[in-house]
RNA sequence: GGAGGAGUAGCGAAGUGGCUAAACGCGGCGGACCGUAAAUCCGCUCCUUCGGGUUCGGUGGUUCGAAUCCACUCUCCUCCA
């Protein structure tokens, strides 16, 4: 199949410049393209993962995907889809989230021979300012660049210079990649329309044979309409330390019947009649969520490697299906480890108290109620006076407290 | 520089002297249903030693009593120059 056609199908495309000779191109020969990511933090999350995994796809359809990591335009600062002007960055952040996001990077995609990795910091350091001025400037027109969506729609709250001049730099990412390596493709998510564009104009301004083009990938919405990968606790981020493997399984699970199909398109490698199969059976037999679970399966694996999978639907079992009160202190020390983990006292305490001072919860006003509801269960018992005494040394050995808060938050103390 | 307008709980937004810890909506947290889904329904959503304490941009007043009145002050928006 046609890469642009999968694509298609993935529901992975949004806009194109030329979808005809776009299509014809990737029929004919193996192409370079590339994408880029700007360093703004230490970690992708979920979202970033979106292009990448579809630069993956180019890759397994035999084409030569780059992976740019924006160590120049990360310190500049993208305007595209801000409200307002970034804060700019100091350079040993820069150049630490540039370290941190090459190493997540290529811990994904980099056992693939056929990806490989530049750092714009590389050319866009070593242009003067007159250079930039004469060779660059000359060539970009101040009136198209602010009829792109991404200035306009910041012309009424201002913006810096700085950022405005970002969508060049960009351009001159893509003409210096498609000059040394022939890349002949940029893609992105649908906010880099604009900066994608100007890269082709400036390309064609340098060399007017250029055969390149342009591809952005839809917005990612939920079914609900609220943007996609955010939790109650922010954003679902690829490094372990931030939002752990069983956390991570366990957000994937979760996820909406009317989302489910969509996702394993664009998160997963599976096969169109893999995913078909899982589509139906969304379909006939939604209670066995076995798209949600392949789906988690598939995810996780991918991020976090085959063993921290395991370990995530074995901690789930545990908690969904089994009985705490069976387990060995051993076990809970091991299936837990991946759950928040809190300290308590030794000495036998009441549980509002001990809700609070282990900062499961807020307040004792919030912790009397939950426990009046019936949201609070302890070592695998539904604790619903708020007078209640718990007696760490009841279960594990004296060491562990199993907490559960509502249906799906657990917490082990440690005893201190 | 001139003229208006606005600042209330996480957000939006009522409230123009006591009945206001502050309507309502969203969000959040619980519970029921159930499939660890959605929708729906119910409860809660400043803190508390349950006596009370501290809140309506800030400071200081008036008053028995202030989110509400007065003065000063800070911030933001709109229009004019």
């Amino acid at each position: 199949m046609n890469i642009i056609d999968e694509l298609s199908w993935r529901g992975a495309v949004n806009q194109q410049t030329d979808a005809e000779g776009l299509h014809k191109l990737v029929g004919e020969k193996k192409i370079a393209l590339y994408c880029g990511v700007d360093p703004t933090g230490d970690s992708m999350h979920i979202g970033h993962l979106i292009p990448f995994m579809m630069m993956k796809r180019f890759a397994m359809a035999g084409h030569h995907p780059y992976i740019l990591i924006g160590g120049a335009t990360g310190s500049i600062g993208d305007p595209s889809g801000r409200k307002s002007e970034r804060k700019l960055q100091t350079m040993e952040q820069v150049n630490h989230n540039v370290e941190a996001l090459t190493k997540q990077m290529k811990h994904l995609f980099g056992d693939d021979e056929n990806i490989t990795f530049v750092n714009n910091y590389d050319w866009l350091s070593k242009i003067s300012l007159l250079d930039f001025l004469r060779d660059y400037g000359k060539l970009v027109n101040v009136n198209t660049m602010l009829a792109k969506d991404i200035v306009a729609s910041r012309l009424k709250v201002g913006i810096s210079y700085t950022e405005f001049t970002y969508q060049i730099l960009q351009s001159i990412d893509f003409w210096t990649l498609y000059r040394n390596f022939d890349i002949q493709l940029q893609i992105g998510g649908a906010d880099q329309w604009g900066n994608i564009t100007g890269g082709i104009d400036l390309i064609h301004k340098l060399d007017p044979d250029a055969e390149v083009y342009g591809l952005t990938i839809p917005l990612m919405l939920k079914a609900d309409g609220t943007k996609f990968g955010k939790t109650a606790g922010g954003a679902v981020w690829l490094d372990a330390k931030k939002t752990s493997p069983y956390e991570f399984y366990q957000f994937w699970l979760n996820q909406d019947d009317r989302d489910v199909v969509k996702y394993l398109k664009f998160f997963t490698f599976l096969s169109k009649g893999e995913i078909d199969d899982l589509a139906a059976k969304v379909k006939t037999e939604p209670e066995k969520r076995e798209a949600q679970k392949a789906l988690a399966a598939e995810v996780t694996r991918f991020v976090h490697g085959q063993s921290a999978l395991d370990e995530a639907i074995k901690i789930s079992n545990i908690l969904f299906s089994g009985d705490i009160k069976q387990l060995t202190t051993a076990e809970v020390q091991d299936a837990f480890n991946d759950v928040p983990h809190v300290e308590i006292d030794a000495q036998p305490q009441n549980v509002v108290e001990l809700l609070v001072n282990s900062g499961i919860e807020s307040s004792k006003r919030q912790a009397r109620e939950d426990v009046t509801n019936g949201a609070i269960t302890i070592n695998g018992d539904r604790i619903t006076d708020t007078t209640a005494e718990i007696d760490p040394a009841s279960h594990f050995d004296g060491k562990y407290v199993v907490i559960r808060r509502g249906k799906k938050k657990y917490f082990l103390a440690k005893v201190k």
